[in-house]
DNA sequence: CTTGACCCTCACGCTGCGTGAGGCCCGAGA
DNA sequence: TCTCGGGCCTCACGCAGCGTGAGGGTCAAG
């Protein structure tokens, strides 16, 4: 009948209090051979040595600096294992990860701007990259109205990774569309012909890539809007008188095409 | 016989080189559900569709920010999860994150300087604490020579987190102590007596918890260190004329009554 | 003799895949 | 037509360091 109350050695609840480690830990270090009791109970209780808990005390102290238990075993087994290379080596991957770390929150700092507020530019960059036509205040419009959209998500979600130049880039793609639609219906492109279909299915590409999926309902209810919201009529009249009429025109004849009816489409 | 070339969709293959991610990421998605394939081949290859690398793009997205797939899930399923919500909480998680490796770095730093310097004191402190007699090159001196045994690393780790406060605590024991040891002298105890033994024990229990731990073949070592190292001797001698030797025979006293020859007493 | 607090040994779970093993499928050349 | 090489499939273990029961002995006190 062992005496566990004199000093043969402490019992893993014992040492656990007195390290603040838990018991599976100390269980876990036994199994893997880190630091293993030198006595047992013969019921088979663990038995730690004032020396076993010297050993422990170390193996908590580089535990707490982040270090891996291979590493630890080294440094309390090798001899000549070298300390502060050792420790260099860890400092070396704390900084890489803190800059890994502070990597992403910069980028979640950018994609819950572009959540939040649509376009990741500042006024005087939208403007000159959208010209002088252009509202500040539309991507907040348009969050307001389409914020819990899948959609806005993806358009978040997007914007969030592009840069200003990349924006010029869609801005310039968008006027260079436009000015082939405005051409097209000056030549007497006519709704519905293979031509004026071939134009609109462009349009579907390049918003769908510019900003996000679009189905060809949705692109009807797009050219709906087009047409009847004032600015947008205003912005596409503006290009060529009519021509917001026309590409609606022309994108519920290409519904057709599809078997869509266009008076029936609906958003999403 | 299916076609994979045309766009019924993609394989795993496909996708991965596209999107950057590995065949078995997209496996592991489509486990759990995360991110399906809505389509397979007679021969049960996956095949993507656009939307369903879409979703896919989605899933890398907000991977790259650092979110959990169960998050990801949420964002991309729940239509009701406010994703700038989400990422706010994410962003958090990782400034916890970086808060905890930077603490981390502080500790290494400290450790490292703790098995480089062997005091974290600067030599102001150290005068302050340990007296005049202190010579600040000491603990250099002292890493010199014993800087790749395990006794020395345990003094380190040790002094890594001592604060100057403690460190005054440990020189005022020690200043303390060896006061005790020269009245003791002084009153005539005789080395080997109880009382001596008693003195060699408290010695010995004091540099253990206060340095590394001492056994009793090491402290015979630090005893014959005391008489014959100049600055040892001078320093015991200061105190009372004679204690360095007393000291001395007290300890191999002590040890013989453990059954220790002092002549052949060993470091380590 | 019983009770409650500890102790033991399995053994699965977690996070997000990496890494084979063993085998079928597909397109192209001999 | 046979074969070959590359791609795809489904298991299934591994990892890092324990957390968390399950099921069952042990210890000291009442």
């Amino acid at each position: 009948m062992p005496d566990l109350t004199d000093d043969d050695g402490l019992t893993v609840g014992q040492v656990s209090t007195r390290l603040g480690v838990t018991v599976r830990a100390l269980h876990h270090w036994d199994e893997v051979g880190l630091a293993r009791p030198s006595l047992r109970t013969a019921a088979g209780y663990r038995l730690y040595t004032v020396a076993d808990v010297e050993r422990l005390y170390r193996v908590v102290v580089y535990r707490e600096l982040g270090l891996g238990l291979d590493r630890i075993r080294a440094i309390l087994d090798d001899a000549d294992t070298d300390v502060p290379d050792a420790l260099r080596a860890q400092r070396t991957q704390v900084a890489e990860r803190i800059n890994r770390l502070q990597q992403l929150s910069a980028g979640l700092d950018r994609m819950i701007d572009a959540h939040e507020r649509g376009l990741l530019l500042t006024a005087e960059q939208q403007a000159s990259i959208f010209g002088s036509h252009w509202n500040p205040d539309w991507p907040a419009r348009a969050r307001q109205r389409y914020g819990d959209t899948t959609q806005w998500r993806q358009y978040a979600e997007r914007s969030a990774s592009r840069s200003p130049e990349e924006w010029q880039a869609i801005a310039d793609a968008v006027a260079g569309l436009e000015r082939v639609l405005g051409d097209a219906m000056d030549s007497g492109v006519i709704p519905g012909s293979p031509e004026a279909n071939q134009l609109v299915e462009r349009h579907r590409e390049m918003f769908s890539s510019s900003y996000f999926p679009l189905t060809r309902q949705m692109q009807v209810c797009l050219g709906r809007m087009y047409e009847s919201d004032p600015a947008f009529a205003a912005h596409y009249d503006g290009i060529r008188a009519g021509l917001a009429t026309w590409l609606r025109r022309s994108i519920d004849a290409s519904a057709r095409a599809h078997s869509i009816d266009p008076d029936a489409a609906t958003w999403q």
